[in-house]
DNA sequence: AAGATTTGCAAAACCAATTTAAATAATTTA
DNA sequence: TAAATTATTTAAATTGGTTTTGCAAATCTT
């Protein structure tokens, strides 16, 4: 490995100060504009690397935004990390991934790892049952968070999310408007704020129609294809012959309509079913899919901003900022026709 | 923010030097065990945070790792990445990921970023046509590189990829084992590495067989299930009519199949389509996926055993490590029906 | 031309750890 | 008990930048 060079390597050089040399390469007026001319291009052609962590020592700013997801790989994060890589990328700021599949534990340890490496500030989807504490601890340590995708109660800093309920209304009242009654819920799980607004929003939309809610046309759980999959079979020998499913998300809905092709039906004919987010994938799947676009690129948008915002010490984004879903019709609903 | 507790405030409030407090929670045998005991609790009580780049820049080991592919939410590299994480993940290093997009420019950005911030090694899929200098120059900084899935020229240092060649020449064996004569080539290029072997694999397998090779047989582009699915038109309006097609991933293969869908015919009775990777998806799409298995596991985990063995001195692991692919067999091929 | 400003650069303190050599305390040996 | 040895602890140098303050030279006033 070659000699590493640094500011005092060019300073040498050149028979400057280091202090000249930092504020030249850092464009400060303080320096005279031909002795910063010499400093840049005896800094480009020595091979000159910047010390980030020397730097951040006495800045304390790293430059580095932690952001963490329950699943990188889960392509509804997929496209709100897009908008916020975007978002970020223009400021300079280094984003550092990672997955907590929902373990407060490693949730926990990144946090910290971020903390010792002097990160920024912080994007979060919190893990299910995130103690309010853990993301305190973060802020008093001088790292400010913001919330995507979740909520965690008591806790009052920006978070950007979806509308939830309205947005499974969206779902619920399209299929209801087809003339379907028995409309089952597959999906998702009461522990988290968005599993809550979602069966809220469905609940809601049927009483309004005048429609019984029946508990039993609840499948919990499934989140993802492969789940959605095994769920078909359940779905189908109900007693209550459901013609339609509103689906937690586009994954269970692909899933379950891949399940449904199995047993012999035709999905988007005999059998409704809507997602929900609008993954790319939505548009290609066969049937194409009805679903609900959960405005992920403006999530993530958003929030990148409004972290951005906290760093350079604005702080008037507190709060939950809900983005409003809009209906994507497709073919894999249709008017209903009754199940024997 | 709450008054920051580094060493020193330790060390005041008990009366020792930062030193001792220093050796002490790094569990050095200079310190005698009580000591060390009553400074860990200290540490633990006043919540102190341990300040990476203050020791990196002493001991020049940051504990980061970047990785580089091309697109993180690619579910290829998906599987690659959960390996590599679960392997740094154990020797406590933090990873930190980026989609190059094959923009080399990009790539250079994000290893230049690593430089700065002086991460310790890289594993990086290389962005197509990185000149072999952008790699030697993080390498001559300090920043040892393991590649994987391709490989890049004149540049001996570790790589792990799948046998693009082999694997491919199983999947069209496969095909021409259910009698196909007229076999299409569907997506990839010729830019890189992997696209010029597994071309290579096709044409050797049906040389082998005594087949003639159409070069107007291949549809060069397609990668993405979006670019799969229209493809399809191109596919079934070939003057070969081609009764089977090989494709270059899985999800061209998903998305093609939805497309021969959409055009009427049935895959996996009227046309046969083979994959490649053997992604989750695979088998659970509609009709499940007939593919190859490219050993995504074990590149990511060898590839992040191999950048640790470097960290840590050795280096004989350099070269090309083929990992041996494997056919999986599903209900998307059949026996050759042929076409009108 | 003398005094007041402005400009350009450097000296030195600082950031928070690690590490080595030296000092001190405790124990063992003769 | 004195000397030798061993166990603990610490002072001080080091890592590579940033930033404030001060000083000298250059430029501007009147």
């Amino acid at each position: 490995m070659a000699q590493k060079v640094k500011l005092s390597t060019i300073a040498d050089q050149l028979g400057v100060s280091t202090a000249t040399v930092s504020l030249a390469l850092r464009d400060s007026p303080l320096v005279a504009e031909d002795t910063r001319q010499k400093i840049k291009d005896a800094a480009l052609d020595m091979g000159y690397i910047y010390n980030r962590r020397a730097a951040s020592l006495r800045t304390s700013r790293s430059g580095i935004v932690g952001v963490v997801v329950h699943d990188i790989m889960n392509p509804f994060y997929a496209e709100i990390l897009k908008a916020i890589e975007s978002e970020l990328d223009r400021s300079r700021q280094t984003f550092i991934l990672s997955n907590h599949y929902d373990s407060v534990q490693k949730q926990r340890d990144f946090l910290e790892t971020l903390l010792q490496l002097g990160a920024d500030g912080v994007i979060m989807s919190p893990a299910i049952d995130t103690p309010s504490r853990d993301i305190k601890l973060a802020e008093d340590n001088g790292m400010p968070a913001v919330l995507i995708a979740r909520s965690v109660p008591d806790l009052d800093i920006p978070t950007y999310r979806g509308d939830d309920a309205y947005g499974i209304a969206l779902a619920t009242n399209h299929l209801i408007g087809l003339g379907h009654k028995s409309i089952a819920f597959v999906g998702g799980a009461d522990n988290t704020s968005t599993g809550r607004d979602r069966y809220r929003g469905y609940v809601e939309a049927l009483k309004k129609a005048g429609l019984e809610v029946d508990p039993l046309l609840r499948v919990s759980g499934p989140r993802t294809k492969q789940e959605g999959f095994e769920a078909a079979v359940n779905f189908l020998s109900m007693p209550q012959k459901p013609t339609a499913a509103v689906c937690w998300n586009d994954l269970v809905a692909i899933g379950l309509i891949n399940g449904v092709y199995r047993a012999g039906l035709i999905p988007g004919k005999d059998i409704s079913v809507t997602g929900y987010d609008d993954l790319i994938e939505a548009s290609i799947s066969m049937p194409a899919l009805t679903t609900v676009w959960n405005g992920q690129s403006m999530v993530g948008r958003r929030a990148a901003r409004a972290l951005l915002d906290r760093l350079s010490g604005s702080d008037e984004v507190n709060g939950l900022h809900l983005i409003k879903p809009e209906m994507r019709i497709r073919q894999s609903t249709a008017p209903m026709v009754p199940r024997t």
